[in-house]
DNA sequence: CTTATTTTTTAGATTAATCTAAAAATATTT
DNA sequence: AAATATTTTTAGATTAATCTAAAAAATAAG
């Protein structure tokens, strides 16, 4: 049985390395995980003891095969639960993260089982990230960023890159959704800042914030 | 901020002392916790220092107003989760207590309070145990033991003393469920065992089991 | 009302997760 | 490629929750 710091330990190294098997340094999961890199290193050591990292001292650190699999049904409760809030309770996508945080740790393979399965199996979490399979298999869309479009063409909005709650919330006051359609009109060359057609509206975002939106071309 | 071991001490000093203010003794804790005496006589020092109760040496220890006030918030949230998992997840009653144990630890006001209008602000949990108000207050009925009902007499059932897995799963073998009318047909002179009438059907059951089933009469 | 038994507490360790400060290794710069 | 800077690890503490063994207090029994 894995300890709450364990499992999140593998979930960051999954998400710093993209989904991939890709080597983390030391500092990046300490800055996730708001800790010492020395308190990281101590981790490191028992995780790679346990076969689920591969480990060498002042090398970084990769997931193995079955830590994949462990961080992936972490990430699969973590999300199923966003939908869960989102759907069923009303949360707003900018108020779920805490709070998922937290539930993705309950253990019982039952809950999950028939949460799933009240949830209509769903396929992707409230920010448009893909929900991992029972088995462990994650379906990665084939979005782009926004800032990558060319003027004139068009994109509907499936993700974002930055879900932290300030980001979605500046989203939410400009009315831009998952399921939002957006057209680039043109790029200043000033400041890069870009103007987009939402539904009937123009607005200007910063390059910042649109390079923070996924979309699919459509 | 209490932490995980915190509360399930103030929960078990609730429990123990059947909701009252009234004092409980060191060792009874510890065989509900699985843990030892010593370890309960450390956290009866913090919980005291943090005056959520009143503990003197040798003397056993009891709930403050506020130390009860932040039990009853936790069995609220555990009998929320209980609804919650036998009405939209389709757990029976006798699979719900573990994983509603982890479900307690979460914290999140706006998630109980949505859970509680999700639910339609239920006042009892599937076990027929009350769910306190979120002011902490608790509504206890009027309830009685079977085994002290006369002769004649016919109770609802509306909860259980024990509940744990073992004995709901007997009940549900023999189809007795909350809600059900049972009448007291005789009682067995030789090992007082307990014959009832249940809708159409008669059978008898131990002077244990019907200690351990609560009914309002009717 | 002593003596024996049981309960509770204290004393002293252990484990897990964290930290700071210092040492070692790696990476960068000139 | 030597010097400097950065990153990572080791060493050594700290805190919280637990434990065992022994001491102290309360309770029960004769």
């Amino acid at each position: 049985m894995l300890s709450l710091s364990a499992e999140n330990h593998l979930k960051t190294i999954f998400h710093l390395s993209a989904g991939d098997l890709k080597s983390v340094t030391t500092n990046s999961i300490a800055d996730v995980l708001n800790t010492k890199a020395p308190s990281v290193t101590d981790m490191l050591k028992k995780l790679s003891e346990k076969d689920l990292i591969s480990y060498t001292k002042y090398q970084g650190s990769s997931l193995t095969d079955s830590g994949r699999k462990l961080a992936l049904n972490i990430i699969r409760k973590h999300r199923l639960w966003e939908v869960f809030l989102v759907e069923k309770l009303g949360f707003s996508w900018s108020e779920v993260h805490d709070v998922a945080e937290q539930l993705e740790h309950v253990k019982s393979k039952k809950l999950i089982k028939e949460l799933d399965k009240f949830l209509n199996y769903p396929t992707k979490d409230p920010h448009g990230d893909p929900i991992p399979n029972p088995a462990g298999f994650i379906k990665y869309g084939n979005k782009f960023l926004l800032c990558d479009l060319k003027i004139g063409e068009k994109g509907k909005l499936v993700g974002v890159k930055d879900s932290s709650s300030l980001f979605l919330q500046f989203l939410d006051k400009r009315k831009i959704a998952l399921g939002c359609v957006i057209e680039i009109l043109y790029i200043e060359n000033f400041d890069n800042s870009v103007h987009i057609g939402l539904e009937d509206t123009k607005l200007s975002i910063s390059l910042k914030s649109a390079s923070n939106i996924y979309v699919n071309k459509i």
